[in-house]
RNA sequence: GCGAAAGUGGCGGAAUUGGCAGACGCGCCAGACUUAGGAUCUGGUACCGAAAGGUGUGGGGGUUCGAGUCCCCCCUUUCGCACCA
């Protein structure tokens, strides 16, 4: 140790010594405990941001905590290396995405590793190489033999700017998640998983790790899923034996159905418009609302439009003939592309049958249950629906309703459905807002689809042991529409593994969201290459204890893994249904934008950002992480300020000048116990067990920053304390060491090199890691507050207190306020009314 | 528009979950040591008041001996969803 701290010199120091001891590589088997802490992997754009390292700061305080408990870590990273921004280099600047990619690998990795995160680096992966992104391939084939990806053509979310189709997670808000780019819509032939399938079980599932997950994602993934309860039913049109499928979530209010309401895009639309006089006008009509859609523009912007066609189609429970109509506020991909039209009880119907003068019929009225017993509506009174300002949307009690008058909306709702289905009209009927996950991307950088077309047999699946199918090494990058592969003829040209025809490969790759559906899984055993890893190495390590990552992939990301672990379980190669126990979203880190009042995410093109690499030159390491695991709660926006990290930085060489100057006294071994014969000594004992009760504690919630405000606290004690080494007692030695070598041992996880640099310092060999857990226990006795300070109140005034041992009895307590000084001075021969004793907080005494 | 969460010093934020509000840090003020201080150390720092004392957790009401914490109304901010039938 030197007198002196010197971040840069420790930091180096126990780096190199890190790796030669390869510390943090994870061993299987082990007999200890395991725990797998992750971090969500980074894109290689070539340089941390502060977002990184507030990220990987909070990963390597839990992993080093939990290996200082004795658990055994696997914490490890890797590389989601495939991706548009290499792409986009190669476009713009001509370089090669491969060469770029591992360029920025190589850079990133050194600055990690200078920032001291305890990963374990035998395990490192990387999307791009052909030994991983061959098990995506595996993945998809074994998908398609199972029926979960297939081919067709739709309407599909394209980003203008990339070039390229997004899946709806991608283009959430019509936004690309990527470069902000309002998307358009296009029509496509797709690659897709069928994630619908897995509809249900994604939502049902959440009830398994509802206690481990922040409540507002798991929100997200359900909406996000949105299942409704419903019925299908169908409308006969009249005239003819087509008939029109609708779905509603409001069977109930069938009998205010004054219109049926097709989207543009409804497949039967040409069909039952074949010879009406109104067919160029509705089909202009509905080319018009695709072509705005094409553009983007938004359903649910700008106003209800509609035409209607003529047609009658007839309401099967009543039998009434209403008007079919095409508008743009139907969606065609959900439900059946066309709804039965209740202005009286839509909102948007409303608005729409407003615009174009439609019947408003009321056939629910608003009723409490009570109401209901006591006095039955009557079903025969006339029509209130001229008088309707807005809908009413509200379950209620029928009206108007034929025979079903009088039923609550709940009891209706199932019985009508049942009875559609009873007459051959319909059935009660589920669906789902999220739609099957579109893979196919028309660019280079990503892992080859593995499927040959071949004129004579059509599509054929690369067969597993040609796989991978491996990226040429460059290709022509045009930024145009099409995927690059398409102009690299040694690609493209095959031969079809059935018949050995010449064939064609299919030239789109794979959305890189497929990579980090499973990445997780790889860590566990990364050099196999016969699986994608082995089962019985997965059950040792598998579910992710802890995942932590920002919140952008709060329906990305997220959704997509818990698919996949879902996929992977029923390929048998996991037993589980979700793939991640606990999960922790960090918030931003922002900076304020030059000029401007606004906080926003660091980043390049804003100017705002803040270079790690800065910051550990100046600061060091360890303080540039304890500082900004200290700066907010790990799940708050982090708003930068330069300033608050000298406070780390003082804080660090505080201690380690006060070990440094007590080393020498400390270093010889433990003393006898202490005797806590001095006062002084006994309180700082209190505070060190204290302390390590609360971080502790703190550690399994995450609560760094009070962590770090408490072992701020514990040293303030020990300066305050300010025994002379040279001349302490053994007694006051005892405290000191028990002190220090906690404080020390706590610091680790914030402030891992300087806290080996001062463990080494008190005379310790080998490092703080070891086999036995190194963790301090605190002692409840100690830990617990001695003596307690008991308020005194008069009518809920504090006017004394009373120092008591914790063991006092309520009574013992009602007498001592009773015989204060300043509480009779109060009393001062008023009446006492009653005197109100909370064991162990306080005495009021209510008097006249 | 709908939904959710949150409002505490100059700032980031604490508060054992109904019991001394403002821990810890930043910043600021004063002092010490210094050729110097944007280094270090010591002390102070919610607000009003000279003091005694009083007032204070977005605003208003309520429950309670006691409310930052619980209930009702309002305001503000942030986030999510936005024709999902």
């Amino acid at each position: 140790m030197d007198e002196k701290y010197f971040p840069e010199q420790i930091e180096t120091k126990w780096q190199q010594r890190w790796g030669e001891t390869r510390v943090f590589e994870a061993k299987t088997p082990d007999p200890r405990e395991k725990f797998y802490c992750l971090e969500m992997l980074p894109y290689p754009s070539g340089f941390l941001h502060m977002g990184h390292v507030r990220n990987y700061s909070i990963g390597d305080a839990l992993a080093w905590f939990k290996r200082l408990q004795g658990f055994n870590v696997l914490h490890p990273i890797g590389w989601d290396s495939f991706g548009q921004p290499a792409e986009q280099a190669a476009i713009k600047r001509g370089v090669n995405p491969r060469d770029w990619t591992e360029e920025n690998i190589a850079h990133m990795r050194g600055q990690l590793q200078r920032l001291g995160v305890s990963y374990d680096w035998s395990r490192e992966i990387a999307a791009h190489r052909p030994d991983y992104y061959k098990w995506d391939q595996w993945f998809f084939l074994k998908m398609l033999e199972r029926g979960l990806a297939y081919k067709k053509v739709s309407q599909v979310n394209w980003c203008p700017k990339e070039e390229t189709v997004l899946s709806n997670e991608q283009s959430s808000g019509g936004i690309c998640w990527r470069c902000g780019t309002q998307v358009e819509k296009r029509d496509l032939e797709q690659w897709f998983l069928r994630i619908t399938d897995y509809a249900e079980q994604l939502l049902v599932d959440i009830k398994q790790i509802e206690a481990g997950w922040p409540e507002k994602v798991l929100k997200r993934q359900s909406d996000w899923v949105g299942r409704s309860e419903g019925a299908f039913v169908d409308f006969a049109i009249k005239d003819g034996d087509k008939k029109i499928r609708v779905f509603t979530t409001r069977i109930d209010t069938i009998y205010g159905a004054t219109a049926v309401v097709l989207s543009a895009e409804h497949p039967l639309l040409s069909e039952l418009l074949e010879g009406s006089v109104l067919k160029a006008d509705i089909e202009n009509f509905a080319q018009k609302i695709k072509t705005q859609r094409t553009a983007g523009v938004e359903i649910g912007e700008g106003e209800k439009e509609g035409l209607n066609t003529g047609l009658l189609a007839i309401n099967p429970f009543s039998g009434e003939n209403v008007p079919v109509w095409v508008a743009n506020y139907i969606l065609m991909d959900y439900g059946t592309g066309a709804v039965m039209s209740v202005p009286a009880h839509d909102e948007r119907d409303f608005e729409f049958a407003q615009k174009y003068s439609l019947p408003i019929r009321q056939v629910v009225a608003p009723a409490s249950h009570d109401q209901l017993l006591a006095e039955p509506i009557d079903t025969t009174a006339g029509d209130a629906s001229a008088e309707m300002k807005h809908s009413f949307i509200d379950y209620g009690v029928l009206i108007n309703s034929g025979e079903w008058g009088g039923k609550l909306s709940e009891v209706a709702l199932k019985e009508m459905a049942a009875y559609a289905k009873e007459k051959g009209f319909g059935e009660p009927a589920v669906t789902y807002r999220i739609r099957d996950w579109g893979v196919s991307r028309q660019r280079f950088w990503g892992a080859p689809i593995p499927v040959i077309y071949c004129p004579n047999c059509g599509m054929v699946p690369v067969p597993y042991e040609q796989l991978p199918v491996v990226l040429p090494p460059t290709a022509e990058f045009t930024g145009t529409g099409e995927s690059p592969l398409a102009g690299v003829p040694e690609f493209v040209n095959t031969s079809c593994p059935k018949c050995d025809a010449p064939a064609r490969r299919d030239t789109d790759t794979m959305d890189t969201f497929v990579d980090s559906s499973w990445y997780f899984f790889r860590y566990l055993d990364p050099h196999n290459d016969a699986e994608p890893f082995d089962t019985g190495i997965a059950k040792q390590w598998t579910p992710v204890d802890q995942y932590i990552g920002g919140d952008s992939h709060a329906v990305m990301h997220l959704i997509y893994t818990r698919f996949w672990t879902k996929f992977m379980r029923d390929l048998g190669l996991v037993q589980f249904d979700e793939p991640v126990k606990r999960l922790l979203t960090q918030g931003m880190v922002t900076n304020r934008v030059e000029g401007t009042d606004e906080w926003k995410a660091m980043s390049k093109s804003l100017g705002n950002g803040v270079d790690p690499d800065e910051m550990i030159a100046a600061f060091g390491a360890d303080a540039t992480r304890m500082f900004v695991l200290f700066a907010a709660p790990v799940e708050n926006e982090l708003r930068w300020s330069e300033t608050g990290i000298e406070g780390a930085v003082r804080f660090l060489r505080r201690v380690y000048t006060m070990v440094w100057r007590w080393q020498e006294r400390l270093s010889g071994g433990s003393g006898p116990i202490a005797t806590d014969s001095r006062p002084e000594a006994r309180a700082l004992r209190r505070k060190t067990h204290q302390t390590i009760a609360k971080i502790t504690s703190d550690f399994e919630q995450l609560h760094l920053n009070t962590s770090v405000a408490a072992l701020m606290e514990l040293f303030n004690q020990l300066s305050e304390f300010n025994a002379d080494p040279a001349k302490a007692s053994e007694e006051d030695v005892f405290a000191v060491r028990e002190a220090l070598e906690a404080l020390v041992i706590m610091l680790a996880p914030f402030a891992p090199h300087v806290a080996e640099e001062m463990w080494e310092g008190l005379g310790h060999a080998g490092g703080l890691l070891s086999e036995a857990p190194r963790w301090p226990v605190a002692d409840p006795e100690l830990a617990r507050r001695e003596e307690l300070e008991i308020p005194i109140q008069v009518n809920g005034k504090l006017r004394s207190r009373v120092i008591v041992s914790p063991e006092v009895s309520e009574e013992e307590l009602r007498t001592s306020a009773l015989a204060d000084e300043r509480v009779r001075a109060q009393i001062n021969g008023r009446e006492v009314l009653k005197v109100i004793v909370v064991p162990r907080r306080l005495v009021n005494v209510v008097i006249r």
